[in-house]
DNA sequence: TATGCTACATACCAAAATGTATGTATTATT
DNA sequence: AATAATACATACATTTTGGTATGTAGCATA
């Protein structure tokens, strides 16, 4: 049937909601993952990582994770443009908790699941 | 500009994909992170816990996290009916990430972000 | 003058995810 | 015979997300 009538009734254990909804989309882990490797990336490289995305998506993502403080974004006033992207602070604590998702992701596939 | 020519450069980096494909979606983290808090939920208790959640959702968010070998569900032969779900290994073992990021939530939402 | 380099912007379109409304099954109870 | 309880199923509509194709800026080099 329908909706419910009461409202949220936990509020506290919406952080577990808040939280998904910042590093959902389809590209926002990879994205996180590839800055903590390699430290700092360029636009190009970016792409060049994840071949799978194209240049709006790929754009539309950093300034979300941008806006969300999770990145930082470095413009070099320069022609042709360069543009450097690095984990900010926020995005560095998700770090533990991808790494960890990562290990899990990595145990599933080499059973099989 | 259009498509990359390149295919998936760094094949292992895709687990972090591949996990977060399985715990994606509008309410797979809370479901989870209730069926953690509560140990055993049945399908009604479940709605209430998400009462934003459409029974339309709720049962096919189940299916999925079932079909993923996340959670368990339990049918009694009765009438009415009784389904319990709780969670499966597999999904008990995303309980200390879900928990981390749980924290992280919290804390950016006690900051305004 | 044309082309290349890099990091985008943007209009339009397709696909995927989610929502709405309504229906079903079975047995006990009124 | 009608109603209640519980856990769904399903057709259809809408929203959200992602994809395609093409364009722009500005300077250097051929």
């Amino acid at each position: 049937m329908k909706k419910k009538e009461k409202i949220c009734p936990e509020v506290a254990t919406c952080s577990v909601d808040y939280a998904f909804k910042r590093i959902g989309g389809k590209y926002k882990g990879r994205i996180l993952w590839y800055l903590h490797e390699h430290t700092v990336l360029r636009y190009g490289e970016l792409s060049r990582t994840l071949p799978d995305i194209t240049t709006k998506m790929l754009t539309q993502t950093l300034r979300e994770l941008e806006g969300d403080l999770l990145i930082h974004r470095k413009v070099y006033h320069e022609v042709p443009p360069k543009v450097e992207y690095t984990l900010a602070p926020f995005g560095k604590e998700l770090i533990p908790f991808i790494t960890y998702l990562k290990q899990w992701g990595d145990k599933q596939m080499a059973n099989g699941h």
